[in-house]
DNA sequence: TCTGGGGTCCTAGGACCC
DNA sequence: TCTGGGGTCCTAGGACCC
């Protein structure tokens, strides 16, 4: 039996924590650049403002609606999921970080009786301890703990958690394959909405299953994207009802693999284990799009200098090296004569060393900039990643171990020193040939539990305290 | 005017091996 | 009816997740 914690809309909950003025109020959190709606509150999905919604073109919406937005506050919001996955690691240590505001736990350990309330207390321990509501969805498989959490998210009946249990046998083995009702997929489809809109919970709790498979379209199922669920619908499979009817080979053929493996996930057969173990990342990288178009390279020369940089501080952090990196500069995607540019540099002996990486990408570019092109955006990817404590080097690697030494030594250097005094006590000098490239954030908050200077500060007045009621 | 960032995995096809 | 059979490796593209 498994378990998924999901926070409820985590990036404004966490600006929530620290305004609690603006609980009630429509909230979103914007991307990079404050471009696009990439969180929202429950107040703000109200007044149909879609996820990855460009901002000016709500702009009106925000203005009448009073929506209070934020820029993205990463800094803030990976410490708050810290806190809530260590709570969770006291629980059980069987858990799978699956995402910034996601766990799956294994629950097998734990000898629960009563799952529902289990996962009530959850809740309520999370949102008392750390402040953050969450959702606790527990079933057989981790895809219908996703349906699980999902129904607990839309009911607060549930009291933020609920336990899908599958039918003995599952769906397929006792409904065999259901054929189209008459009047065609068009027809099938506005009954299966309907049924949606009118029907918001299981008639019963012993029927609970088979409705909420047969409330759930497609598109909602985990691991089903945009691009499949059009595909399925043409062949009349609208809910996960009908997913789970499916033949495995089927499914394959339509999704490939995976296809095959919700088809028994969703008849409560585990396909998908606890990934406990994060494994070793195959590829690193680190890209933004520029505050504004430029065609200058100093500009350029900076951004690509401080993500390569990023890049390879996260590499080092992995504790791998990488032996091929690549910079990409593109031009913006909406405008016509969308282009990009794409150069490469090889280390024969692997390496994690910023120096290296940042002037063989900056020596690959020069030259190959175009000046007339207003460049949009700059990317940097690390791949061909291999182990640093891997001893691999090139033929002739070995004359160049004490370069090597020094070069590890170094890059210890310097993450102690930033370490201890922050980001910008020592870079490299091409960072700071221009700050012209960095996107905009103008609607920051504070980093309220990461940065000393932006702790908030609470006030204590004696004489208010004398004379209040 | 203004449209995110960072990843994962699978598949098909081509080139190659004996 | 039935081209030999059984592999590996690489790449580009496509799909997905949050």
């Amino acid at each position: 039996m498994y378990a998924l914690i999901d926070s409820n809309n985590f990036f404004v909950s966490c600006e929530r924590l620290f305004r609690p003025d603006l609980a009630n109020r429509p909230v979103v959190v914007l991307s990079s650049n404050d471009g696009c709606v990439v969180s929202r509150s429950n107040e703000a999905k109200a007044l149909g403002i879609p996820m990855g919604a460009p901002r000016f073109k709500f702009r009106d919406t925000f203005q009448r609606e009073g929506v209070v937005a934020f820029s993205a506050n990463f800094e803030l919001y990976g410490d708050i999921s810290e806190r809530i996955s260590s709570l969770i690691a006291s629980i059980t240590p069987h858990i799978e970080l699956y995402s910034v505001d996601e766990s799956f736990l294994d629950l097998h350990e734990l000898s629960l009786t009563d799952y529902t309330t289990w996962g009530r207390a959850v809740c309520r321990t999370i949102l008392q301890q750390v402040g953050i509501p969450v959702s606790v969805g527990i079933a057989p498989t981790k895809t219908l703990c996703k349906l699980a959490t999902h129904w607990a998210k839309k009911h607060p009946k549930t009291g933020g958690a609920f336990y899908l249990e599958p039918e003995p046998g599952g769906t397929r083995a006792q409904r065999g394959h259901e054929q189209i009702a008459s009047g065609g997929v068009e027809a099938t489809l506005e009954r299966s909405k309907e049924s949606i809109s009118r029907r918001t919970s299981p008639s019963s709790e012993k029927n609970a299953f088979r409705e909420i498979l047969a409330l759930t379209p497609v598109a909602e199922i985990w691991g089903i994207g945009w691009h499949l669920a059009p595909k399925l619908r043409a062949e009349g499979i609208l809910t996960a009802a009908d997913v789970a009817q499916m033949r495995p080979q089927r499914a394959q053929q339509l999704m490939g693999i995976h296809g095959r493996h919700i088809v028994y996930e969703l008849n409560g057969t585990s396909c998908l284990p606890l990934q406990q173990h994060t494994k070793p990342q195959h590829i690193v990288s680190r890209g933004r799009q520029f505050g504004a178009d430029t065609s200058e390279f100093a500009t350029i020369e900076a951004a690509v200098t401080t993500l390569a940089a990023q890049a390879a501080t996260e590499l080092r952090h992995e504790q791998q090296l990488t032996t091929h990196a690549a910079v990409i500069l593109r031009t913006n995607y909406h405008k016509p004569g969308y282009t990009k540019l794409v150069r490469s540099a090889r280390f024969y002996t692997p390496t994690a060393d910023t120096g290296l990486i940042c002037s063989q990408l900056i020596r690959s570019l020069a030259g190959a900039l175009n000046p007339r092109q207003q460049y949009h955006k700059a990317e940097v990817v690390l791949y061909d990643l291999v182990p640093a404590d891997s001893l691999q080097t090139d033929l002739f690697g070995a004359v160049n171990l004490p370069t090597d030494e020094r070069s590890r030594l170094r890059m210890q250097a310097l993450d102690a020193i930033t370490a201890k005094h922050g980001h910008s006590a020592l870079r490299y000098a091409a960072e700071a040939l221009s700050s012209q490239w960095r996107p905009r954030s103008n609607l920051l908050s504070p980093r309220y539990t990461s940065s000393w200077d932006e702790l908030p500060r609470a006030e204590l007045r004696p004489s208010v305290a004398a004379s209040a009621p």
